[in-house]
DNA sequence: TTGCTCCTCACGTCACGTGAGGTGGC
DNA sequence: TTGCTCCTCACGTCACGTGAGGTGGC
């Protein structure tokens, strides 16, 4: 029996991934990895005569982690500097120390921002429900001259149906 | 007894905001409502003789929403479109239907967010218990040799810590 | 008059997007 | 040879930031 040679590579060599590759399993763009190359966070092992990129798995596990803490907030600069810190400390308690201190404050950022997405979702909700009532409308007020139509009136309306329904 | 002329406005011009008040008021900078003015999502009704924009309270509320959805990750012109809805709409079920479906969509997309930030942080929680039990590591081993240490070599490790914690 | 706020250009920034024109590799 | 992918500039875009140099208004 053959060692199947080409579908499962022993060297390493063979599962190398071009742009394109690492662009398709980050589920990005081509552009996008060549910018995080530009930008030091990845870098190709080689290139091939043709001078096409080839990066290794663990540039693939580190695209995509940048993108999900990119996607997650933080600037190019902060994951930069995360993934500097280890080598940059001289203890592992130093840099666990460190890291924690990025990651709590990235973590509290995120929990701040759910709670605002969340806010405003309830109040794009409330909204739907108070429009809702202005489905049957067949007022010939309608759209210049809700204000004078009352069901606009209750209190605690929310702001969005006030800016939204406004003339 | 002599009416309070100066602390409860009647006409509405004295409560009149300029963009700087606008900016307090919305907790953003003077450029940010010069630049929502500029995309014309909202204008001042007047100006000063020395050319000083003024805004109405109608006005605040709208950048108040604005920026609320830009931050929920709305574009302008998305914010744009659904500011004019209700004048580009025959009736009030055709502006509500509409608004609706605009705003199904972005609380579906926040949803889709939450979850995903959810997601990064539940990682991040479980790598800082993961380094927690390097803080006590002295072995000579760090920065440069983790990898033969044999803490972080247990499976489901998250991708995190294999990215950050590597050589 | 002093301080603070406002004005109008206008270029800078961040994280990419989007061609333009050319070459590589199965 | 054909298609698809890759290459290197290099300018464009989005939502503002940041001065530069000047004027307004209590």
């Amino acid at each position: 029996m053959e060692p199947l040679k080409k579908t499962t590579p022993e060297s390493g060599e063979e599962s190398l991934l071009t742009t394109g590759e690492m662009a398709k399993l980050c589920d990005t763009t081509h552009r996008t990895v060549r910018f995080y190359e530009e930008e030091r966070l990845i870098a190709p092992v080689l290139r091939t005569e043709g001078r096409h990129r080839l990066f290794s798995r663990d540039s693939l596990l580190r695209l995509q982690l940048a993108l999900d803490l990119r996607e997650a907030g933080l600037s190019i600069d902060s994951i930069r500097r995360l993934f500097a810190l280890k080598d940059e400390s001289a203890t592992a308690a130093e840099a666990t120390t460190k890291m924690s201190g990025v990651l709590e404050e990235q973590i509290e950022e995120l929990q701040r921002r759910a709670e605002k997405l969340r806010h405003l979702k309830e109040e794009l909700i409330s909204m739907l429900n108070v429009i809702a009532g202005c489905t049957a409308c067949v007022d010939k007020r309608f759209p210049l001259d809700c204000e004078s139509c009352g069901h606009l009136e209750r209190p605690g309306l929310p702001r969005a149906v006030r800016v939204l329904w406004k003339p």
